[in-house]
Formats: C-alpha cells, structure tokens, sequence
DNA sequence: GATGAATGAGCTTTCATTCAT
DNA sequence: AATGAATGAAAGCTCATTCAT
C-alpha cells in the first residue's frame, strides 16, 4: 500500500470508506455507489482503483490485518511485560478498537468471517490475515518460551483469544452486555491467562 | 413447529433446505428458486409457507436454536456430572455438530451473527436464540452454584464459551486446523474449565 | 341474476363483496384471495362461480347498472314531476349513493371507466350499463316530447348529466369539496336544468 | 422540467413513452419493460432517471397538467373575449387535443382520477393538477367578475366543465358518439354557458 | 483520471388460475 | 361444491460492471 503515490492515497480513501460502509451495512448490502457517494466520486471511477467489489474486499481486509497486527506486535516488543499483562493489554486494544473505531472489528466478524465465497484466490484460508496471525503467534511462543504459558496446539491458543474477544465485541455491538465493554477487560483477561497458563 | 400437520412437515423440509443452502452459501448468495428447485417445489410455492426470505431465515434460526438447546438442556439434566464434564460434554456435542450436522452452526457463525438486517423485528437482540442462550445461562449457574465455577458476568463466561466453540468451529470449516476437529475436545474442555473455575 | 337459487346466491355474494374490495382498492390491486378472504371462503371456489377476474368484473357492472337503473327508472315513473324536479331527484339519488353506498359509484368512476382492457368482449362499448344508459335515455325523450328540454343530441345530454355528476362524486371522494356532497344538490340541479331546457 | 440538459431531454422521452402507453393501456397493463423497449433503452436504465413507477406516473400528471394548463391560460389572457366565447375556446382546445393528442386527456381520466393509490404523497389531493385547475379557476372568477357567469360554488362549475367534457372525451373515445366530438363544440358550449350563466 | 449513462442478468415477490383431494 | 397447495409467468427493481465521452 504506497500511501505515499497520489494513487495510493486514493487507494487507501476508497479502502476507509469502503470499511466504513460494509462494516455498518454489511458486504451486499453496500453498493459501489454507495461508496462512491461517500467520498464525492463517481462509481465508475472505483474501477480504476479496484478491479472488482469482491478485490476491493479482499483490500480491505489485508489493510485492516495488517492495522490490527501492528498493534500486537507493539504489545509483542514491549519485553519487560509478563504474558498476563500482555494478554491484558491485548484485550485492552481489541476493546477500545470495538469500541472507539469499530470498522475494523465489525469488518473482521460481519464481514470477512461471513462472506467467504467474497475471500477466494488470493486470500483462501486466512491468508489475508496472516499478518495478525502471525502476531497472536510470536504473542504466544513468547509465553510459551518463558514458561508462563501450557505449550499446547497453537490454534487451540488463538480460537480462545479471538473467538473469546470476537464473541464480546459482538454481544457488546448487539447492546446486550449490561456494562460497557471496557469494565470486562479485567476478567476477561483473567478468564484467558488461566486457561493457558502452565 | 406442529411438524405434525401437513404444512408442518414442509414448513420443516423447506426450513431444512433453506438451512443447508444459507449455511453453505450464505444468506445472499442463496436464492429462493435454489431452495425450491432443492425441493423440487415451484419458488412461488415457498411463499405460501413463509411470507418472506426474511422471515424464513428468522424461522430457521428459532428452529436451529431450539434443537442445539435441547442437546444442552439434556448435559444440564445430567446432575451426576461434574462441571468439568459437563464442559467436555457440551464440547463434544457442539464439535460433533459442527462436523456432522455442520449446517446448524455455520448458520450460527455465517447467517445468524453476519447478517443482522435480516434479523430484526421478532429476532431483535436475540431473542430468537434465547432458548439456547438461556440453557448456556443454566448451566452456568449450575456451576457456580456448587462452587465450580467462579461467580462473574454471566456474558462475560457466555463469550468465553461460545466464542471459543464457534471460534474453533469456524478454524475447522476454513480446513486451517492441523488435526481434526474432535481431537481437540479435551485440551479446549481443559482450557475453559481453568478459565472459569473458582 | 336467478338470486333464489343456491348458486344465484352465492354469486351475488362475491358480486358484492368483489364490488366492494374493486372499488375500494382497484381492479388490479384487489386479488381473488382478498375476495375469498372476506366471504370466508376459498379462492379456488370463486372459479365454479366465475370463470375468471374478468368475466367477475363484467358480471359487477352488469349487476350495478341494473340497480342504478332501477333508480332512475323509479322518477321516470313519477308522471307527476316535471323535468326541473326529475333532474333533482336524479341528482339526490346519485349524490345519496355516492355518500352512503359508495361501492356502485365509485365502481363506475374507478373500475369501468378506466380499466377497458378489462370490459371487452360481451361489455364492450357499454353494452353492459345499457340498462342505465336506457333510463337516461328515457328521463330524457320525456323531458324534449313534454317540451321542457331542448332536443339535441343524447349523448351531448348524457355527457352532461353523468360527466358532472361523476365528477362531482370524485371531488367528493378526493375531500376536495368545500361542503358535504348533498349540499350542492339544487345549485347542480340549477345548472344541469338551465343547460338542457329550452 | 429542465428540457435544456441532456438529463432533462431523456427523462421527457421516458416521459411521453410513459405518457402514450399508459394512457393506452393503463398504468397496470404497462410495464416498464414496455416504456423501455419503446425508448430502445433498457429497463434498468429507466430507474436512473424515476426511481419507481410511481414517481414516474406522478412526473407525468405534473407534465400533462402544466400544458394544459397552458392551453387554458393563453384563452384567460384573451381579454377581448366574451365569456360565451372563451368557454367555446375551452371546448374546443380540449376537443381537439382529445382527437389529435388523446394520450394527455385520456391519462387524465384513465390513469391520474382512477389510481389514486399511486398519486399519493407529493400527488395527495389533485396538488399535482393544481396548475390546471388554477387557469379554470381564473377563467370563472374572470366570468364572473364581469357579470357573465352566476356566482357559486367554484367546485359547481369546475365539476360541471370538467366532468361534462371529460365524459364526452371518454364517450368518443368509446366510439359511442353519433358524430366527430368537434361537431359537438357549439352545444356543448352553449350548454355549459347557459348553466352558469346570471 | 473521471464521469455517469447504460446494460443485462438476476433477484424477490405477486397472483390468476388449476387441480388433486 | 369446496379446499388450498401448487404452478408459472411476469413484474418491479437493484446493481456490478462497462464504456463513450
């Protein structure tokens, strides 16, 4: 994503309004003019930027990985944190995200989880989210290497993690969890340490 | 469900054709003539069952909800059953579901959870699940009750637990797991019950 | 119309509950289970009655332009009038319909007039409202033999007569008019006279 | 109606396409795959100029009753004539175009004043033929201000000229009149005039 | 690059009518 | 006579995508 060529700043404007729409409305139910409208340009334009809807999609959520994924590994670098203070900060972002900037998380359950026939060719079994993979994974042997953590079947490990953080996000967005979102943090972090601590 | 009279039994066949085609391909990508021709009935017919594509998929997810509450409810009647059973028990039967029988939960995961518009009205905020949501919440009471489980936020145990499944059931649909499904039934058991225990 | 039999019976009771539904919503936006749904009996029974929506129709105008005609026949019989009283009587039995049974008037305005693709064959060129048009005709040749109308084409007279008192009926539907309907009875019979006498 | 533009000239062609079929065939007989294979365009592109039928059908009362309306007022500003003249002038300008343009005075009395059920909203109480009916108001107000015509009721008379030449369009277009409808102009005139006459 | 009119395929839904029972 | 499930044809409308300008 060369943000910094003019295309690529068009590029990543369409890819924002775009996460917008189809997070709130949903894959179908967001029309190419609708994100056109959004942004003040014409719908045939979008097709000099994205060849299709469903590869401006698959765009979007490579973008949203890789967001996501760097704000782990933030969390990855910062060595003098044991691994229960980790998780806590981990699910301390995912929560502010769906609560403060919920595209990318709404865009991760509601859209891409869902539509799979959309996520074919290039971004077939989660390979457009391996970069965030791969950070819950370093997340993960670290734990593990300083013994803080069961070594166990990794996908075991990150079906708890996310699914875990994915289910509250949702039963948050549905106004069904009778606190704000961020007061669970606590406890679910707890939940999630000692289910994998050694 | 009067499965019993004559329009019972094909308000089921078609509920169990529309499931297995919305949970194979999706809410939008399945057409109403799909559903007929599986059945071998004329689309316009349908219509005399449900009175809209919207409607049915809210008739199947009260369906779904319904039978994937009786397999817990009969884990719950269990009382010989320590917590840590129980949870081994429900894993079981949701994994066994979601490889057998998967139309059910990936109609959960795929139609239920993603496509919200489509559940308004009567299904607003879940109420159309709440058969299965309210033998989740016995369970967890069960629990904690003789001095299992630790006392928290209902949702915040319901997160964990669903989340997790629904989590590793979509891993499993994805073909991204090493190892089948069931064999993880033990460690993910382990994982919750650590999570959640007193 | 043999209304003693079984069958004439049950015919005239779709003929007026088909009557109502017509022109109240509309030829086309009545169905044939709406009208079955208000006799309480099945769609599929009107057929041994009526080969079809059409034909129903044409039976509707028949039947309705008997009664009107009737009417009319009624003042043409009260020798005793003269044309200026005749013309007011006409005029307080239409607009007495248009406000108290509506359906027959309103049939006339909104269903026969307008949906002539619909009253072909036997109906075609108001053959089917002879017997109304007959009486008219009749009020009229009295009115010109006894000299108080001037003889000039019928249906220059017709024109008049029916065009402002249909008129008049669908201003009144519209609640367009200043004041109730039967108010403007003299003024219109006024003008209606002064129009045509001598 | 901003002809001027290449938008405004296409939605007038869709307009007069729509105008001469539904007129012909009614507005539920004419689809708008018709209107579209009229124009040699597709149906999908109709949608880019009225977003329903509906609008389109009101676009068109709006359309007709301006020239109308037109017509009218060119007879008002002609302030040479007599009363007895212009009404003559109002006949005959309605008769003509009932002859040699039928689709406007025929959509009025066999689309706008028979399916209300479409002309609701904007179209809500004859406000989209306000324009017309605004030049006959002049045109009475005038006649009576100069003491040709009897004060009463503006609906009375706009009843009576309205009702009276829209039922002989109707008749002729029925092919029930004896004679060409232009032959009928001076009585008719006479008629009318002799009605509201002080 | 940018526009937006145009297309065409396809969708949900409706309904007159038929027919087995 | 009566039912109502079933059909099939069609309608209105939507939208991703193309393409002339």
């Amino acid at each position: 994503m060369k943000a910094e060529t003019k295309k690529g700043k068009k590029k990543e404007s369409i890819i924002k309004a775009a996460l917008a729409l189809f997070s709130l409305n949903g894959f179908y139910k967001t029309t190419i003019p609708d994100i056109a409208r959004r942004l003040g340009m014409s719908a045939g334009n979008i097709y000099n930027y994205f060849p299709s809807k469903d590869i401006l999609a698959q765009e979007i959520i490579k973008y949203t990985s890789e967001i996501l994924g760097h704000e782990i590994q933030k969390i990855n670098l910062q060595t003098d944190l044991t691994t229960h203070q980790k998780i806590k900060k981990i699910v301390e972002v995912y929560f502010n995200m769906a609560t403060q900037k919920p595209e990318m998380i709404e865009y991760f359950l509601r859209v891409y989880l869902s539509n799979r026939e959309v996520f074919t060719g290039e971004c077939d079994k989660m390979i457009c989210v391996a970069g965030f993979i791969t950070e819950i994974m370093i997340f993960f042997a670290d734990g593990v290497e300083c013994g803080e953590l069961r070594d166990q079947d990794f996908f075991s490990a990150f079906g708890l993690f996310m699914g875990y953080l994915g289910g509250m996000a949702f039963l948050n967005g549905e106004s069904i969890l009778s606190r704000p979102l961020e007061s669970y943090i606590d406890e679910i972090a707890y939940n999630i340490y000692h289910a994998l601590k050694t």
